[in-house]
DNA sequence: AGCGATGCAGCAAGCGCTTTCTATATACGG
DNA sequence: CCGTATATAGAAAGCGCTTGCTGCATCGCT
């Protein structure tokens, strides 16, 4: 039915072997032999059968890359970024790897099924994406499994994603932390002394770095934060939206509006907008991320800019194992400061 | 070393033979071996291994989705949506499937290597999404190698793509041209006469058929058309911006800007407004998409709305085999006008 | 001229699973 | 109580490829 390697080697006359072995290329062949295999394989449209090669060879050019939001382009650029370095076609010589990106929806199970199923493939490599769940089981199931990936020698890098000690996976983190707390120390020192805080979903490293930065800051400058000041929500527009609404009916006095993201924060504009408030005069806001629509908000959106594609890169890139992992397997990467017109002193109490 | 399932079957004194029956679930087992081999499995962390089954079988659980920028959530939402269905992990029971998202780039070589990977990995189906290139060669290669996929037996559908007649790929096409009439209907219903277009790159079957409407309709009003009014970019805000700086260079008298997508038509708003114009009062300006964020946009932007997830829901389940291909194999999916504050009556010239 | 190196190709043994066919045990009807 | 249908488990033959090892020329060297 299908063209098989021996079909070619027939054709060819040769023997499977030095087929198998041309197209390889791992392995010294005559010029001549080589000619003559090439064309029949170009003859016969002969393509390599994956699963074959695989299982004999005991490796796959699978790699898997697991998202929380394929539609958030926070993980699309991340994940153009990884696959960029996995190579894939164009990329250069050497195997030809074929990027699985896979939507974790944010869901636990999905999460650690995707793993399973990446194992089952015997993937060569491992990046995951986004923030972890805080979820002690769930954790260290993941962690579990995370060490069996390293063990068979699927390499696992995390990208913005934290540590996880022992499981031979590299860490790219992100200092959502030190960006969070930078942020909020920009309004203070433009004068805002009641700030509200939309957080993202509960139980996610995420949320709960930026969080901290946040209090951070705030405590640095003796400001004592009302309970009331902060709401949770999902990291999309719509909860934004919403949370900025409970925000101003809980305290209307708040003079600026820091949001967990980008999306977040457009949703928190949208909503002072329709309150009839103005940004920055009445209250200011502050995203994260800087995604590349963050620019083109009006006024455009003051934000921590976190180099999405440059830490895909790099993580593709030891994923592959074509740059050296640093020191302790674990890097954190800043964000920056980028201040821009939604944020404003304060409007005069 | 790894566990195979001659251990499993070791372990839970039974012949591999049956392990793989209890795995597959696709043969009667007394229910006292099954959970004898269960527990087997559990003991030992037993999993399968995927290109063995792959090979035996002769059958594989990967799904290929192929788009061509990952970080723009246009596809990324096609694409969260195919995975969505494809079921993946917490998807209806029967098959889990790996989703593979494929980043061609734009790129001609990389679309066809990516298919060819696919094959090689002898995938369960393909979905294609965003327009095809119009090169000639090109598309007579891609056209060969879907029949080829098609006749082994992957179920290849096209997802806001044109029909690929003779290929047995089903396609759910976007009305394209259908909404770029109806868009340019609205202005010219408003009172202009002078509209510039943003068009997207050349040879790319979404840019010629979008353009392809806004003639349609200046022709059926009677308005001729300046050359100096289109102009080529590429399908991001940069361009947007750019393009709409050398449009109102070329004729400042133009009163509406009609983007090739909502990207360029948030770049075409920052250059105007940098320009010192308000939109819609001095120009009025028009996107394609309606992706999350043109709501967000000051004015918010009126565009036409593609139903980008509800599409590749549809194609996802179609490429599952779970919904029938539609009548001929091919459906056209429509474009709802959005009219918002970006576009407005001309300034009186 | 003789002999070990060297270069290139083939043989054949798997890789770990699926599945057809066969074997055994139990159940049932007459 | 026996023959036959029925349920369940096993044996074994691959699936299509890779690769260690073997074999045979050819080559360079003394």
């Amino acid at each position: 039915m299908t063209v098989t390697l021996a079909d070619v080697a027939a054709r060819a006359q040769v023997s499977p072997a030095t087929v198998s072995r041309v197209l390889n290329g791992n392995y010294p062949v005559a010029a001549s032999t080589r000619e003559r295999v090439l064309k029949a394989v170009d003859e016969l449209d002969y393509v390599l059968n994956g699963p074959a090669s695989a299982l004999a060879a005991a490796t796959s050019d699978l790699v898997g890359i697991l998202v929380n939001d394929i539609a958030d382009p926070f993980f699309g650029i991340m994940a153009s970024a990884i696959q960029g370095e996995i190579g894939g076609p164009g990329g250069r010589a050497g195997g030809e790897r074929l990027a699985v990106v896979c939507n974790t929806g944010g869901s636990p199970e999905r999460e650690l099924t995707y793993l399973t199923l990446l194992q089952r493939q015997r993937a060569a490599a491992v990046v995951l994406t986004g923030g972890a769940i805080e979820d002690a089981p769930h954790k260290a199931a993941m962690d579990a499994k995370v060490r069996k990936l390293t063990e068979a020698g699927t390499r696992v890098v995390l990208c913005g994603r934290p540590q996880a000690p022992d499981t031979g996976a590299i860490a790219l983190t992100f200092d959502n932390r030190g960006g969070g707390q930078e942020l909020t120390e920009h309004l203070i020192g433009l004068g805002h002394r009641r700030l509200g805080y939309i957080a993202g979903p509960q139980e996610r490293t995420t949320t709960r770095h930026r969080l901290e930065g946040h209090r951070a800051a705030l405590a640095a400058h003796g400001i004592e934060e009302d309970p009331r000041w902060t709401v949770h929500g999902r990291y999309d527009r719509r909860s934004g939206y919403e949370a900025t609404l409970e925000l101003m009916r809980r305290d209307p006095s708040l003079t600026a509006v820091v949001a967990a993201n980008d999306s977040v924060a457009l949703g928190a504009c949208a909503a002072l907008r329709d309150s009839g408030l103005r940004i920055p005069e009445d209250v200011s806001v502050a995203g994260f991320d800087d995604l590349p629509f963050s620019i083109d908000a009006v006024p455009s959106l003051t934000t921590v800019r976190l180099p999405l594609a440059e830490a895909g890169a790099r993580a593709g890139r030891i994923a592959m194992g074509r740059e050296e992992a640093p020191h302790g397997g674990i890097a954190s990467v800043r964000g920056e400061l980028m201040v821009r017109g939604s944020s404003g002193v304060p409007r005069s109490s």
